[in-house]
DNA sequence: ATAAACTTGACTAAGTTAGTCATCAATATG
DNA sequence: CATATTGATGACTAACTTAGTCAAGTTTAT
């Protein structure tokens, strides 16, 4: 989300998507390289690094980071069978088709539009 | 499974349960206990005792016994403010649909169809 | 050269799941 | 009514997952 709403091409730091997103940095590192291994993003190391989307928003499903970094959402072995396997495999395909059809962009707009609706109250 | 395949108002004892459906008897305990206090089945004690389903496979959706035996599929807290919780509420809800929509009744069907459809070999 | 950053892997604590095991409670039957 | 048969319950355990911590590195701008 942080690096989603980065619109410059500035790299930006650990430090400051920890102190955003309110993640330990320590946890943090785990996160970055799961996204780096998956070809999520790119890090760049030294002073002046930092880390950016390899891919605009609109090209970033649920379905491909959850695959990609936590393994197959569907973990059902093709020789597994298991009694009412079908149940699973159908909820499998039902969650992935929904997955699949929410892009970080989706995320970042309905986070602005939750942020708009936010209204200040100013009342004593 | 085992005991909606049971036609007939005599109690299915857990030894067969334990043996047809190969589960341990000692977890199968646990697993009666929880369908029991959950009112899907009646058990009886003593020699001759055993299980019966208390309802009809076509009033017994899976929704219903994963609600009362695993708490809640949906189990986020109504005041959790998490961000891009309407992602996971919505999935819940696809999720709550398809379980309330496969009755015990589905499982029942199904296995019998398949054990038809497993044609045997007498090839040499 | 050096400090600011990212990289990696070994380790840990808490929680869940799938069990085991011992003990108790109820009841059909001789 | 004794007793064997069966279910009921709760304490315990082992394996696995998740969300981290921590201590080494490696890279690179200045």
């Amino acid at each position: 989300m942080e690096l989603g709403s980065n619109t410059d091409n500035i790299p930006i730091q650990k430090k400051q998507i920890a102190a955003t997103r309110d993640i330990p940095g320590p946890f943090l590192d785990h996160i970055l390289s799961d996204l780096r291994r998956s070809g999520f993003i790119n890090s760049f190391r030294g002073p002046k690094g930092g880390h950016l989307l390899a891919k605009s928003p609109n090209q970033i499903n649920l379905l491909d980071v959850i695959n990609n970094i936590e393994g197959e959402v569907a973990s059902l072995e093709p020789d597994d069978s298991c009694c009412h396997k079908w149940v699973w495999e159908e909820l499998d395909d039902l969650i992935a088709d929904k997955l699949s059809g929410v892009y970080l962009s989706d995320l970042l707009d309905r986070e602005e539009q939750d942020r708009l609706s936010d209204v200040p109250n100013y009342s004593i």
